[in-house]
DNA sequence: GATGAATGAGGCTTCATTCAT
DNA sequence: GATGAATGAAGCCTCATTCAT
């Protein structure tokens, strides 16, 4: 699914910005690519609002101008960075959730350690959608939180799933979707690279407390 | 504590800035007050870099210029928001921590609800502290962040008082701290005030899932 | 009648643009009227698109975010002239037509002198009325479009009327208006404030033509 | 006569403009007139500077970049667009001033007739001479000019004429001439080509006031 | 002839803050 | 205490034009 599906006359981003008239492959240039990971550090380091296109600019080595060439606005870029970012969430746990012969156990295990993995090894990127979304104007902020909400109804399943088949002693599978996901996406508050911890580590470590509890027995 | 104390020459907002002959008495006037109000309000419902100092003299009914005979400046005013909203998680948190005669897992079961009531009963103002509180500049935001470091500790500490004492089977206190406490506090982007759900009952049900998982046994 | 009835969210220009509390009383201060006469001024000479923002605060002293206490945008300033310019128009127009005992040659002959005075008296301002109100974005132009369509519209009252009394021999009486009033609109394309033709002599001389042709008998 | 005789330097657009080894033979290439034609309705539509240079290279298929092999500038873009307009009118005019044996009378009905007939089967060009040549800077807004004041010229001669035969009775002749052209040039503003007014039909009204007035007798 | 990347100047507007009254 | 005029810096974006490929 493509981004402007949801958006009144925004240019995607993933064909040519001029002229318009190649087919779109979905390819996105060289160049985009790297004003796209500028913006996301960037993003990362000082805030969405913080970070002025000059900042961008200087960081890709463009005249300010220039970067018009590959970005519609500076809040298109937010929305492709993070509508990519919710999107890899999505397709993973997707995968994940399609599997079969997995109980919900072995699903929730897998979801989490995915969310991690993914969260911690795009860290940057998972912390401009986590925490600068918000910044997005309405429209296109509703196009990410449709997204999220799907991504929350993916972890639900998995709860109603393990309620239903009675591995799981749950009232409320989605609350307990939510317990879990806030969790974990709240990794990227804390969560330094530098650490000594690897996501599988923590995964492990979440995955038991969700499992069994903190309880000793 | 007083904020400015970790500031180097900023206003405190506490004292009359004008004249400066009053003793502090951390009196904050009426005035003062709905201004910080109208400040929760809005930073909640736009965002801070959204609202203007003209957004909030409006809505207090004031002009533009009249907001800063009460307060320092738009920053200043945000951080004060924050730093009452941590500081009242700290102080409930250090209560509970103090009392005596409570198992680990009593004051667990209490830290959670009680942030969690805390939370949602001021939700606006909670919603500020977690979102907005980045939009700060690095010094002020140092001190912010000193605060949530602290209010991590105290978790921190009541799940090592649960390891030693036999009550918890964990190997990372601080790891279960930080899942517990980031379940807790992504509260502020699901919960709807509207919704049929109290604080209590999702403070129980995040209880029984932090205590003892998920799993049917 | 007021600009912004006809737009959506418009600033009025006639009252105070901050605080709004006041009552409209169409008082607009020295300082709009000066900004105002500025405008008209580098609109006329230079033409609305190549007036900057910078030129008009340059001409009346302001720094260019200063203007703004006064205007709402650029082109909402250039809207109150054009308005303000059709306006005095029409309302001169309909004070001939309501005029009793006056023959529709009498009238059509205070129309023309008092159209050629008004436009020669305050040349900038039609000039940029008749010029750039083609600048306005759709909205707006069309608040003005619909005043001007009025304008044309009791011009052909007149015709009509001297028509329907057997004064005029005409067989299309809008036809008729619009070339009088072309003729009469066009003259800001020729007239030089510093040339020896009065507005009066104009007229006559219009006058002369439109009622009797310029045939020789 | 060719424009860039009025200018210093500028490139004429009717030669080649790279290499510059054919000779000026006023050949407009295809491309160059489909650009013009382009140029022509966007100008007329939007404005001479609500049009970009990209929204012409679209509407022609081509890149921005490769509209230069075919055009100095965007301002020559007008210049020529108005240009050729306004030497249509004098061209023609010239024409009927040069027939013999034509009444003045008659010199005058085929002028207006002329005039119209040109203006309403080219209303866009037109359109685009009167409102927009203005645009231009200076030195080439002189060039349109120069030949503007000679077609008023034209007109005001058969004035003259009329009036030195005793066939027309006017003191000014010149005054005359501008308002005669004055109401047929406001002609671009009110005429809609799906409307059922021919030009000829236009074309009779007008001799008819301007022959006889309005007057009934 | 065509492309499209790149330029760089300039445009309009917003806004937190100050200060004289 | 209150006002509102003024500031000035900064921000995002547009666009005509050039040029190497």
């Amino acid at each position: 699914m493509r981004v402007d599906q949801h958006l009144q006359g925004a240019y995607t981003g993933h064909e040519s910005m001029h002229g318009a008239r190649k087919v779109d492959l979905s390819v996105t240039s060289n160049k985009q690519k790297e004003i796209a990971l500028a913006a996301v550090k960037l993003f990362e380091q000082k805030g969405y609002h913080a970070t002025s296109v000059q900042d961008i600019a200087d960081e890709v080595g463009l005249q300010k101008g220039s970067l018009y060439h590959y970005i519609h606005s500076k809040e298109d870029l937010l929305l492709q960075i993070a509508h990519e970012a919710i999107t890899q969430f999505n397709e993973q746990l997707e995968r994940i959730l399609a599997e079969k012969d997995l109980s919900a156990r072995e699903k929730l295990v897998r979801a989490i350690r995915n969310h991690l993995t993914v969260s911690i090894s795009n860290l940057q990127t998972t912390t401009v959608l986590l925490r600068e979304a918000f910044s997005l104007g309405e429209n296109q902020h509703r196009v990410i939180q449709e997204l999220t909400d799907k991504y929350l109804d993916l972890w639900t399943q998995i709860l109603e799933e393990g309620k239903a088949r009675g591995e799981f002693r749950i009232d409320h599978p989605k609350l307990a979707a939510l317990a879990i996901l806030g969790a974990c996406n709240w990794v990227y508050r804390w969560y330094k690279t530098s650490g000594e911890l690897g996501a599988e580590e923590v995964a492990r470590v979440f995955s038991d407390i969700f499992l069994d509890g903190v309880t000793a027995r």
